[in-house]
DNA sequence: CGCACTATAGATAGGAGAGA
DNA sequence: TCTCTCCTATCTATAGTGCG
């Protein structure tokens, strides 16, 4: 684009004229000229700002520069002062362009340096608080439940429980917050893990997990790359201070089997009694056993479909052997679910500790956890001499080993054959009558 | 193939609160 | 009063993956 030179002659530039001069009414913009420096000019629009400008050829092309407001700069200083004046800066661009630099170019240059000195000094300074938010939205696949568990290590102090009013205990990782990216190296680390796994060494274990995560994704920022030691992480000095997880293994063995289903069978609660009997008799997880739905059972086949979870995927069907066909019937129909509770907003079964707790009390028997039914599911099937392959699909678990995992899956039919016969010894070993060994139901082969 | 490790999902424990 | 829910803190289990 050519600029258009103005047709005024040129004048000396004083105060009073740059005050006097303005853009004439109809015109876009209006020049006034220095005389006494080459390029100089004061350039006035409709709106009435006035700023010096600088105008002059590079390397063959118009080359226009705004200096600043006539408000901002003097017009001239006396020689030999150390202060800016637009008679001086114009000058210095004269010489410039004469060198046959760019202004604009150099302009752009040292705007870029700037922003690379900001970009500098908020790397020397972020910290893992100040990221912090920007990592929690930054992967969609995050479950609901990695995201809770996200946000409660990273919880800040200062609320209060919604019951009981105590206050929340501050998430393992807020710790970290104030500290700035640059320094979160190895030293760091282990003092934090030394503290915090003093106290409560799963969620230490866990937050460092969530915050090695984090360090992986600022490796990946363009804008954080290069702050966070990312080796620390690996380093034998910090992972000394991570706690191991501890293994539970809590089960009903084959003799405790007899005083536990009399304790349970007792229970007044009959959804809570039938509920843990489920457990043991499929092994099948807690929640998995109490999100069953009526339409999910089929007396007539015998089976019982084991939906994955709210998100999709079809599940598993597992049989549904005699006994626990006829507890199941013997259930009453409140809702939609087998396992219903009036009082639970969810319609069903929240928790049944308490009665297991009774159950394991009356029957003299040691600790046994909810999960640990699930446990002596397995415990109990080796009994029967099932392969480890059938027990594994009843209960859900993945395919170990090639030949499992590129599996076809077993037909329900023999499947049931074994769960028939596990259910059969537990029940054996408990003492109790077995109903009478109907007819099996017709094979029915679901490929799932 | 077996193991170790990470990422994700889910369980246990304790206790306050509320309804029958 | 009893029994169950549900909130919170804490811990464990399992799937997925990479490596020797």
């Amino acid at each position: 684009m050519e600029v258009v030179m103005s047709t005024k002659a040129n004048v000396n530039l004083t105060i009073p004229r740059i005050e006097k001069f303005k853009c004439e009414p109809g015109k876009a913009q209006a020049f006034l000229w220095d005389a006494e420096v080459k390029g100089l000019g004061v350039r006035a629009t409709p709106s009435g700002s006035k700023a010096f400008i600088f105008q002059s050829r590079v390397n063959g092309s118009c080359c226009r520069v705004v200096i600043g407001d006539v408000k901002a700069w003097r017009l001239d200083v006396p020689a030999g002062c150390g202060e800016p004046s637009a008679r001086k800066e114009a000058r210095r661009l004269q010489t410039l362009c004469d060198q046959g630099i760019d202004p604009r170019e150099q302009k752009a240059a040292k705007k870029q340096e700037a922003e690379q000195r900001k970009i500098a000094a908020m790397r020397e300074s972020v910290t893992v608080g100040e990221l912090w938010p920007r990592y929690m939205v930054s992967n969609p696949t995050w479950r609901p439940r990695t995201i809770e568990a996200m946000e409660k290590a990273a919880l800040a102090p200062g609320l209060t429980r919604q019951r009981g009013g105590k206050p929340r205990t501050p998430g393992a990782l807020y710790a970290l917050f104030d500290v700035p990216l640059r320094e979160l190296d190895a030293a760091k680390l282990e003092e934090w893990l030394q503290q915090e796994s003093a106290i409560r060494p799963a969620a230490a274990r866990l937050a460092f997990r969530f915050l090695r995560g984090f360090a992986s994704w600022c490796e990946e920022q363009d804008d954080t790359k290069g702050l966070v030691d990312i080796l620390a992480f690996g380093m034998n000095r910090v992972r000394k201070h991570v706690a191991k997880a501890k293994v539970r293994h809590d089960c009903l063995q084959r003799e405790m089997l007899a005083a536990w289903f009399k304790a349970i069978r007792q229970c007044p609660n009959v959804t809570a009694s039938a509920f843990l009997q489920t457990l043991l008799l499929t092994g099948a997880r807690k929640e998995e056993i109490a999100r069953l739905r009526w339409e999910h059972i089929s007396f007539e086949w015998r089976y019982i479909h084991i939906v994955q979870d709210k998100t999709s995927e079809d599940g598993r069907f597992v049989p549904l052997p005699p006994y626990l066909c006829a507890l199941l019937q013997s259930l009453p129909r409140i809702n939609g679910f087998v396992f219903a509770s009036k009082q639970s907003s969810t319609g069903r079964i929240r928790d049944a500790r308490a009665r297991m707790q009774e159950a394991i009390q009356m029957a003299g028997l040691p600790h046994v956890t909810i999960h640990g039914l699930r446990r002596s599911f397995s415990v109990l099937a080796d009994w029967t001499e099932c392969p480890a392959g059938v027990t594994r699909q009843i209960q859900g678990h993945a395919a170990v080993g090639a030949s499992e995992i590129n599996y076809k899956p077993r037909p329900l039919d023999m499947l049931r054959l074994w769960h028939d016969r596990i259910e059969k010894f537990i029940l054996t070993e408990a003492g109790i009558q077995q109903p009478e060994a109907g007819t099996a139901a017709p094979g029915l082969r679901v490929v799932a």
